[in-house]
DNA sequence: ATATTTGGTTATCAAATGATAATTAAGGGG
DNA sequence: CCCCTTAATTATCATTTGATAACCAAATAT
């Protein structure tokens, strides 16, 4: 195979993967925060602590929206800016107790619908996908 | 390893994915196009032929704004609307020429970004990648 | 023959997002 | 100290997107 026939596997594969991820998150979402806001959210909680800039470089937005949405959120209780200590410029973003508990909520209705996805897979199966979950992320998901 | 591990796998899997693909496909859609137009056009481009229907599902938007947008590509030439001759109320779309012509440019930007982002992979490590797409896309991402 | 369902259109309005520009404040280098 | 860069904020305006509802015409079921 080469790579131009790899190209177009990976195009429709991430084409799976963004209709698979769309059926996964419907709804699941709270009514009161919009997409992007939940974009964030998801990716802070993924990320444990982050900063503006690193959240605007993976949603790759203009820095002027990235931080309209974050003070959004911080309005809304979901997050909390930390000045950093020694470079006052900076600032480190976590989820607030109430940011945690929106993403728990929304995770647990993913995960039941991610639960049923996987269900018919054997333990052979589930050995696979982990291991080709690996293999993407490090050979071509990576950052 | 448990469901809700190989959950959290997937969910950062998935964040990776969609980075990567910011990434791949920053401003390679042209200007006079946007962001969902877009995606509806590389859906048809996959699928080489689909129907409204089919393309709202997959995108997961109204219908009526899934027809408002087709319209529009429509009215900018980059599809062509056939009518079913069985059952008129169907309809079959397809990129026109113009169309392909579009993503064929929007493809080669990102497949010139795909092939520098494994250019340092090995003989061996293509192998592992394209035998995992196909891994996850039938266990994890199938329809 | 007449409901009902299916596939799609159109209009309209609110809300979200994108884009740009001007501004502040802190850190680093000469 | 002055200049430049980095990190982030705020304001503003155009455009896109989401949501809802009313609608049409063809097919299907009763």
């Amino acid at each position: 195979m080469d790579n131009k026939e790899l190209f177009y596997k990976m195009v429709s594969f991430t084409a799976s993967v963004h209709r698979v991820t769309n059926e996964l998150t419907k709804n699941a979402k709270p009514d009161s925060i919009s997409q992007v806001q939940y974009k964030i959210l998801e990716f802070i909680a993924v990320n444990n602590s982050t900063t503006p800039s690193e959240i605007n470089d993976c949603l790759n937005m203009a820095f002027s929206n990235t931080s309209r949405e974050l003070s959004k959120l911080s309005e809304k209780n979901l997050i909390e800016k930390i000045m950093d200590s020694k470079d006052r410029r900076k600032q480190s973003i976590r989820l607030s107790d109430e940011g945690k508990a929106v993403m728990s909520e929304a995770f647990a209705i993913i995960e039941a619908r991610f639960i049923d996805r996987i269900q018919n897979a054997s333990e052979e199966d589930l050995k696979d996908i982990e291991y080709a979950l690996d293999t993407l992320q490090n050979k071509l998901f990576y950052p």
